[in-house]
DNA sequence: GAACCTCACATAACAACGTTATTGATCGAA
DNA sequence: TTCGATCAATAACGTTGTTATGTGAGGTTC
């Protein structure tokens, strides 16, 4: 039950977060032990359970941290693009893009990965503000005319549950041949049947 | 690695299987220890490892008998249904179904719940072989006039990625509201681009 | 300024885990 | 019957998460 410590020991905490995170991405579930994790920083074990309180709540604050990593990329990746189909497509794939790069942090944040480890409700909540940039760039569509038959959240949320199928399934080893051609046909289809035809002439 | 023993020793293996299977589903990966299994069925621990060499080796069971159940539910679904797009929709219904009332084992078998287990290849393709009804069910629509606009593999596929996607959201705690709707939803939405709209008169 | 309190960390110990070595029993073949 | 092999129970080993026990530094109070 461990309250956030004092801003003095916020240098360490983040570097916790960091280095488990680098464990766990290039080294799996497996790898990541406290051992193992204070060794590399140089401290003992104790930090984590002064900090985290256990290794559940270190989970929790990469979670989190893996949550506002995701967003930050969802957000710029659709900054600055003009057209808000453009858009849709960036986030799309900017979504794939660092799950297939952290599949392992991504399996802790969208799954289960580490034996019993349950984020509360307040995290999750933080997760799903993760898609707002999907929304806001489904409504420009709507705004714009290139989509219809629904609105922002329904669309954006239909375009997330494909694209976390396709990517999970992906990671699962159930998409055979060209993966990525798989989620762009995947992307399309999902998007089809809010897609305005363009007018003929 | 350990071969298949005798066939008499074949009661106690899938006993095993059977009862890792129930302590998975009804209290997590955390209380699937191999003591714990061990006396629930009255044995030592010796009988895992010349059955199924180590823990792996039994997670690889469950995870064949996981698909192998799925399987033949999924059959069942679609047997004698005489619409094709009606066995469509109970395939969909089913997946969801089971997947909701074994939420640990499909995470085994769509995830990595348990500390780096990877089923081989061939288990990878017993898996796959799963939504072989999905497929044929696909196809039926197409001969019916039902479906246009793909081949039945590549629906098939589309169909199931939907579906796990949303399945792995709602497991996962993205899924706000009614999730039995949503899912309906997104059945109705992932078919959309390939549906056949009944002609007028 | 000195005694004290508090708190965070290192060290060491504990229970439980997967796994393996050792030992004993059981069963079929010669 | 006797020998051999095989499998399981027991116990032990190394590692994990976690907790108890010291220990030392930094701030507070008299």
């Amino acid at each position: 039950m461990p309250t956030v410590k004092a801003p003095t020991s916020d240098q360490l905490a983040s570097r916790l977060v960091d280095e488990a995170g680098r464990i766990l991405s290039t080294e799996g579930a497996a790898a990541l032990t406290l051992r193992r994790l204070a060794q590399t920083v140089g401290i003992s074990t104790m930090p984590v359970y002064t900090l985290f309180g256990d290794k559940q709540g270190l989970l929790a604050a990469m979670y989190r941290e893996g949550y506002r990593r995701l967003g930050a990329a969802m957000r710029s990746a659709a900054k600055g693009v003009d057209d808000p189909l453009q858009a849709l497509v960036n986030l799309g794939h900017t979504y794939r893009a660092i799950a297939l790069a952290n599949p392992h942090l991504y399996d802790l944040m969208f799954g289960r990965p580490v034996a019993s480890f349950q984020p509360d409700s307040d995290a999750v909540e933080v997760a799903d503000s993760t898609y707002r940039p999907l929304v806001e760039a489904a409504q420009r569509c709507l705004d714009a005319g290139q989509l219809t038959g629904g609105d922002a959240e329904r669309i954006a949320f239909h375009l997330w549950s494909v694209s976390h199928g396709m990517v999970s399934l992906e990671l699962a080893g159930h998409v055979h041949g060209d993966a990525a051609q798989a989620y762009e046909e995947a992307m399309v289809l999902s998007a089809a049947p809010f897609l305005v035809l363009p007018t003929p002439g």
